[in-house]
Order: C-alpha cells, then sequence, then structure tokens
DNA sequence: ACTTAATTCGAACGAACGTTCGAATGATTT
DNA sequence: AAATCATTCGAACGTTCGTTCGAATTAAGT
C-alpha cells in the first residue's frame, strides 16, 4: 500500500483550475502557520512539534500533507518565489520606459516582502538548507527572478549609455532590499511604496549618474 | 566545588596585557573552528559532537572552556564585532574629509567581511539566537557600531547641505554590504578594495546627487 | 619527589528530535 | 446500511541533542 500522502497529492494533480478542494486548503493553512514558525525559530530551531502546535494538528496528522520536514520547507520557498515572479511578470509588462521598469522591480519586491515579511525572512535566512534535489529546484526560480533584475538593468546601461558592473548593481540592489528583514518596523517605519521610492533614487542615482560614456 | 570552567576563566580575568596564556589560545583556536563549523551548519544545525570532531577535543574538553553552547556563539560573536569596530575606530583618526570617512568605513567593513567570511556569516545570520542576556550585550556593541555610520552620514549631510533619511540611507548601506556573504566567490568577483570603490560609487552618487536643499 | 592545580576524557543522563504505524474517526459513494 | 475512501491521531520507534560527573592525565609549584 502507498503512504497516504502519495495518494493524496496525486489525486489533487488533476486540474490545477479546479476551486481549491479540502486538501489543499488545509494544506495552504499548514504552510501558513509553518512559515510563521520558521521566521521564529528557524527551520533547525523549529520542531515538527513546534509545528503541531501552531497547526493545532496532531504530529501525525502533518505527515498525511508532506513527507518530511525538508518537504515542509520546500513547499514554502517555491510558492512565495514562483508568487513574486508571477506578481512581477505581470506588472512589467504595462511599463516600458527603462528607470521606471526597475522602479516597478523594486516596488514588487519590497510590496511582497513586507507584506509576506515571515516568508520572506524563511526565504533568505534558510537560503541553503534545502539538500541537493529541493536545492536545486529552488535555486532555479532564484536564478530567473536574478535574470530578470539584470536584464533591467542592462537595458538601461544600454538607453543611456551607462558604464558599471551589472553584476554588482544587481547584487547590491538585492541586498539593499532583502536586508530589510532585520530592520524593518511597521510602527516606526514607511511604508513599501515610500521605502521603494527612496531606495529606488539612491540605486538609480547611483548607477546613472557621473558615469556616461557620451 | 565550583565548575572547572569557572575557575579557570576567572584566573584568566587578571592581567589583559599579558602574553596569552595557553588556556587563552587553546580557547581561540576552538573559537576559529567553531566559527567554520557554525558558518557551515548554522548554529542550530551545529552540534556539540561536530565542533567536538572539528577541534579534536573530547565532547565533555570542550566544557572546561565554556559552560554552554549559546556562550560559545556569544563569545564569537562578541569578539568579531568588538574587533570591526576598533578597527574603524584607529582608521577614522586619520581622515577628515566626510566623503572619504565614509569610504573608510564601506572599505573597513568589506575587508573584514570578506577576510573573515565565516565569522561575519555567523553574525549576520545568527543575529537573533541569542537569549535576552547575552543578546543585549552583542546588540550594545552593534548599536555602537550603527550609531557611528550615522554620524559619518549626519556630517556628510551638513556639509554638503543635503536632503536624505538618515536612517534609510544607513540600512540600505549595511544591506548592501553585509548581503555580499551570500554571493561574493573569491574567484570571480573582485577584492575588497574594488568592491568597496564600487558600492562606494553607487551609494555616495545615490545619496549626494541631484538632492541639494542650497 | 611530592603536592597541588590545570586540563582532558569516557560514559552516561534525561530530553527532544523527525518519523512511522495501525487503529480510529469522518466523509462520500453505492 | 454497507462499503470505500480521506483524514486524523496516540503511542511508540531509534537517534541525536546539550550537558554533567568522576576519574584519569598532564603541567606547575615547592
Amino acid at each position: 500500500m502507498a503512504s497516504p500522502s502519495t495518494i493524496a497529492r496525486r489525486s489533487r494533480h488533476r486540474a490545477s483550475a479546479v476551486p481549491a478542494s479540502r486538501y489543499d486548503k488545509r494544506l495552504a493553512e499548514i504552510l501558513r502557520h509553518a512559515t510563521d514558525v520558521f521566521c521564529k525559530k528557524g527551520y533547525e530551531g523549529a520542531s515538527m512539534r513546534d509545528l503541531s502546535r501552531a497547526t493545532g494538528m496532531s504530529l501525525a496528522g502533518l505527515y498525511y500533507y508532506f513527507e518530511s520536514k525538508e518537504r515542509l520547507l520546500f513547499l514554502i520557498q517555491k510558492h512565495t518565489f514562483s508568487t513574486i515572479v508571477a506578481r512581477l511578470k505581470s506588472r512589467l509588462e504595462s511599463v516600458s520606459d527603462p528607470e521606471q521598469r526597475i522602479r516597478v522591480f523594486i516596488l514588487n519586491h519590497l510590496e511582497y516582502f513586507l507584506a509576506n515579511q515571515e516568508a520572506m525572512k524563511v526565504l533568505s535566512h534558510e537560503d541553503d538548507a534545502l539538500k541537493n534535489g529541493y536545492g536545486a529546484e529552488v535555486a532555479t526560480i532564484k536564478r530567473e527572478y536574478y535574470r530578470i533584475c539584470v536584464g533591467l538593468l542592462d537595458d538601461l546601461k544600454q538607453n543611456r549609455k551607462l558604464e558599471f558592473s551589472t553584476r554588482l548593481a544587481v547584487l547590491s540592489l538585492f541586498g539593499m532590499m532583502n536586508w530589510i528583514y532585520t530592520w524593518h518596523n511597521p510602527r516606526v517605519d514607511a511604508d513599501a511604496e515610500s521605502i521603494a521610492r527612496e531606495m529606488g533614487d539612491i540605486f538609480l542615482r547611483g548607477v546613472t549618474s557621473g558615469s556616461n560614456t557620451a
């Protein structure tokens, strides 16, 4: 007899446009709670018993929805990253100016980051916690996201005839944005839009001013 | 009878200018190896048995040098942060130009970061792994470091009559610099000096150009 | 050489870990 | 109502965790 989770997962993989089944809704709920716990205690620091407590489900019951703690982290990371990439692509469709496209990238990133701070902290923090198989799949999505940003910056470079290291600029930008999970306090700091504007100012002035080849 | 580590540590707290005793040297060696292990497996993920293996000392023997795993992390964090602050202060003494002082700050940070990548990863990554007592002491040093950077930026602001949010600028700069532990590859990327120059360019142009009040 | 103190270790402790299994529920279909 | 499937759980598995203790070993002081 196959394990319950194997059967269950397969039975849900038929249509993807179908209204979320009971199984899917419960899984999503577990992922939400798990994200919370991973954020607060870290992946290694959080125990399955912590997750059991947070979800209100028994320890054994959790294993009906995923076959290991590692796969749970994988599901969280994959879902979070896929969502942010999908949203970005959708938003970029309606903007053509190179500078504005970068501002869209920054705003999209920060908005999602601040709205899902727990998830993003888990994503940033548990970067290399996944073993070969799962790690590779997440790395692929991450690389796509990175490549999009490189493309946006190269467009700007070409458009304004600028000279700077794209790699260093992109990674600096990611650093500025991702570090936010260590300091942002909703009661003190501005909202995503304001921060995106200010960071966009610093970054865009930084890479555009004073280094033209023309 | 008091625990060995209590006795031993007290007996070493007499003079601080004395040539490092056997105890101090062994402890420093353990800290080095432990830093390595924490970097590779994370604080929670690394076991005392891992540390025992890495140092070549027995599991029980380690407890002669520190009373808990948490205190070990504390010792690493405190030592690392104290060193970086001390070096910064020394370097700043000979530079007076506001922009150059910020460049010194960036270079000092990145040089130490890249030369002690493991230690800094532990420092960034295990930010809030320490409980109340230990956490507070590390936070104090960290805050001092942060305040120095705020001071440098405020000087620049006043000197050039600029307008921007110091807090956001400082935190953006820290993000740019600290994120480096996720991507720097010594075989591909430039050395600290080059990266410091490029990041300094981006950041300083970003905060100085186009926002004068004069 | 003898005594004392500093350092190291093997063996074990109880607690917590991730995971499994078979039985017990709850829901759906016949 | 019976039968089938989906979901949940209590109880336990073997492992590994951080830490302790008393004895053994090594170095230092006299």
